[in-house]
RNA sequence: GCCGGCGUAGCUCAACGGUAGAGCACCUGUUUUGUAAACAGGCGGUUGCGGGUUCGAAUCCAGUCGCCGGCUCCA
């Protein structure tokens, strides 16, 4: 006698144990047909479930009350329409295509599956797939689940010789469940319930031979030899029919590892289709739409045609050339910055592009992350001697990776562990000596600190630098100024005594905070990275990190935004916090960071004199809140569409008379604003265009403000004016009226253009 | 780095085994203009690069460099 809890409260007492569907009919026949599934207890379930105990019950529909989209819907029918993609694609490409694992994403799916030798999936195959996938959701067959007992099902799975799916039982297995569940897409049969492999006549599945015959031919085969019927391990939950998935879509394809992990294994190197589904087809045209817009948004797009920024190929993969335009948003937001760091008390150094392969020995950086630095540089003299003695590649690279047994004593000592093994010391006339780029600015700075007597009075000491660093990212992973080789970070250190580090935390959130407000940017997520479980990455005592995660946790709970605490997601030298952000193509990027360091100090032995009259060891923390300037503005171009407050418009206003006659006048609007505004950016076109023509291209570069001036204006010493994104004349104001209201708008830093003539 | 796709004028694209073309940009004129392109003419290319197949290659093949999507990585 099952009590069942509705969401409004309502309670339904049935006399036998009932499924969901039940219940929903018995709430009304309306819902009983737009439902899609259940969610007992909070866990979402197919709408067949049967409930025998007391729950609480939801029925998921495609909508919610208030019409917006239902996610758990929306998900349902992802999960079932990767389903549907994985048959339509065995279909065209073949049934020797191994499934391997197909779950919902944020926008849609995608089902991983082993392509044998000699075949692959194009996007030549798109149509073929997209037609069976309609046909599939038209034929509206039933999803039917069924269970194996765990032994039994894993025999059925041995028959079938698909060694993922195994992997996937075995995961499931080791939950401790007692059944394993299929889901037919159509009704199983005797012998599939009886867990036996099905056979399937299939010499039509060269995909040369993939038209809208021999599809019907495989339609026609499946249906003659068991029916129209596909199946496919899986937990579930799915949607009751295949045609209650609106519409559904094969997207894109790509490839992933199985279990994510790289491997020579050609097994284990899987295709990665994509596909979406909605609930109805104007919602998938529409989200077909968005992705377009998306498109036209991206930074690599919008930053050519606005030139602001260049990737050369002669110059190099991943390093930005800043064009003029690109240079003055990047200047701004400089500017904008390092008024508030002197606001805090920040003071501003320079180091050089490159150090001592010593100096990352002592930091750690070097060979820990040598596989993504650019290679040592060693100088001439030394190249020439090491060739002349014949040495050879190998015995170079230990030498430039080797230590001094100064260098490993000194280290040790401090970090009182065997930070550096016996096997890198070596005589120091074998030694090679290197430069490197430099990868990170910290241990140029630790040294500016170690560079003078600290008093615990003057603590903590922070030292700013908007410094250029260089990282051998893998070419696969460069992309557009988000992704890249060189990469300038608003760089600090600071250099504090312990009780000193909460307070300093909060001031490095706090100018996180002032950019993002200033910005007008509210989409971001907060990652607080931690250690991972027992891995050796991390160097430093257990007892620093602890302390140094715990001022990390409470500083991020101070920031008023939810965050998620992410163990593995820490530097090797300490915890941080991370700010994220995503781009129009939905990847997360990381922009600010905070983090704390324990062990830097210790390294490079720095410390400060305490009241007591005796040496501490400072803490470091490393912090940089807009991150990269490359990835910020690339994520910034996106975030304003490249239509740029005025305050950081590469061009603020554009001067554009009638014709000739007012050219001297413009020069003049052009002088008087110039006068008014310090730095003000802003030209005139004098070209020989109508000024339908001068509008057309000034709206293209998306300048905030357009003058338009003629005879009129001329005479009442006015500007007609032009919003940029209001696309009508927005009515004449007096010139020094519009000075003073753009002068206050580009001081203020407005994130929205104010200069409108209604306003006055 | 790995898997898949793509490289044609400064930009956006066409030609897809048979003489490389358009629009915009740029230059020269004409037009003197009131809110998203006035008109005419001109300049611009060893089709990313170097090979191969072919009577003939932008087009087909293998390589290389670069770009795009994903994986992996990210101090």
């Amino acid at each position: 006698m099952p009590k069942i809890t509705l969401p409004d409260g309502t309670i339904k007492e049935f006399p036998n144990a009932v499924t969901a569907l039940d219940v929903a009919k018995s709430i009304g026949a309306g819902l009983a047909k737009a439902a899609l599934g259940c969610k007992i207890d909070g866990e979402l379930r197919d709408l067949s479930t049967l409930i025998e105990k007391d729950c609480a019950l939801s029925i998921v529909t495609p909508t919610n009350r208030d019409k917006s989209v239902n996610p758990d819907a929306l998900f349902l029918m992802r999960h079932s329409a990767a389903h549907v993609m994985a048959e339509a694609i065995q279909d065209v490409i073949g049934k020797d295509v191994l499934l391997a694992y197909g779950p919902s994403t944020e926008t849609g799916f995608f089902y991983d599956m082993y392509v044998p030798p000699g075949k692959s999936i194009s996007t030549d195959h798109f149509a073929a797939i997209n037609a069976r996938i309609a046909a599939i959701i038209k034929e509206d067959r039933p999803f039917t689940r069924y269970e194996l007992p765990v032994p039994k099902g894993f025999e059925k799975l041995e028959n079938e010789k698909n060694k993922y799916k195994l992997d996937n039982a075995n995961r499931a297995a080791q939950t401790g469940t007692s059944t394993l569940s299929w889901y037919v897409t159509g009704e199983p049969t005797e012998e599939q319930l009886a867990g036996k492999q099905y056979e399937l006549d299939e010499n039509d599945d060269d995909k040369s031979s993939v038209d809208a015959q021999s599809l019907e031919r495989i339609s026609a085969a499946m249906h003659t030899a068991f029916g129209p019927r596909w199946e496919d391990l899986c937990r579930g939950p799915h949607v009751p029919k295949t045609g209650r998935i609106g519409a559904a879509c094969v997207m894109s394809l790509a490839s992933a590892y199985w279990h994510g992990k790289e491997s020579d294994d050609p097994t284990h190197r899987l295709t990665r289709v994509y596909g979406t589904a909605f609930a109805s087809q104007a919602e998938l045209d529409a989200h077909l739409a968005q992705l377009q817009q998306a498109k036209e948004r991206d930074h690599r797009v919008i930053g050519k045609k606005l030139h602001l920024f260049h990737i050369d190929e002669m110059v190099g993969q991943g390093l930005i050339l800043w064009t003029p335009k690109g240079s003055v948003i990047r200047n701004e937001l400089q500017t904008f910055i390092s008024q508030e760091l002197v606001r805090q008390g920040y003071t501003q150094v320079y180091t050089p592009h490159i150090g001592k392969l010593d100096l990352y020995k002592t930091s750690g950086h070097f060979p820990y992350y040598k596989e993504s630095q650019f290679a040592p540089i060693i100088e001439n003299d030394s190249l020439t001697k090491v060739m002349s003695e014949g040495c050879s590649c190998a015995e170079m690279t230990h030498r430039l990776d080797a230590v001094s047994a100064r260098l490993q004593r000194d280290l040790n000592e401090r970090t009182q562990s065997s930070a550096i093994t016996a096997d890198r010391v070596m005589p120091d006339e074998k030694l090679l000596e290197g430069f490197l780029l430099k990868p990170m600015n910290c241990p140029h700075h630790a040294k500016i600190f170690a560079s003078s007597p600290h008093s615990y009075r003057d603590m903590p000491a922070r030292l700013s630098e908007f410094g250029t660093v260089y990282r051998w990212e893998q070419s696969g992973e460069l992309n557009g100024m988000t992704r890249v080789r060189g990469f300038t970070q608003d760089d600090a250190h600071l250099f504090c005594t312990p009780e000193q580090i909460p307070a300093e935390l909060l001031g490095c959130l706090e100018l996180v905070k002032i950019i993002f407000k200033t910005l007008g940017m509210k989409d971001y997520r907060v990652r607080v990275g931690l250690r991972g479980p027992d891995s050796n990455k991390y160097i430093g005592e257990r007892a620093n990190w602890d302390k140094a995660e715990q001022a990390c946790r409470d500083a991020a709970k101070t920031l008023g935004v939810s965050f998620v605490e992410t163990p593995g997601e820490a530097a090797f030298y300490g915890p941080k916090i991370d700010f994220m952000v995503k781009d129009v193509i939905g990847r997360e990027w990381q922009l600010g960071t905070v983090q704390v360091d324990y062990n830097m100090a210790i390294r490079f032995d720095l410390s400060y004199i305490g009241p007591d009259n005796k040496p501490h060891r400072p803490v470091v923390i490393h912090r940089a809140p807009f991150g990269s300037m490359e990835r910020f503005i690339g994520v910034l171009i996106e975030h304003f569409a490249g239509a740029f407050p005025t305050w950081l418009s590469p061009e603020q206003v554009r001067i554009l008379p009638i014709s000739e006659k007012t050219n001297e006048y413009a020069a003049e609007v052009h002088s008087y604003l110039k006068s008014q505004i310090s730095n003000l950016r802003c030209t005139v076109d004098s070209s020989n265009d109508r000024i339908q023509g001068k509008i057309k291209i000034a709206a293209e570069e998306k300048i905030p403000y357009l003058l338009i001036v003629g005879p009129r204006d001329a005479e009442s010493r006015s500007v007609s004016l032009r919003i940029r994104g209001e696309e009508k004349d927005a009515g004449a104001m007096p010139l020094d009226q519009f000075a003073a209201k753009l002068k206050g708008e580009i001081e203020g830093r407005r994130a929205t253009l104010t200069a409108s003539p209604v306003a006055i």
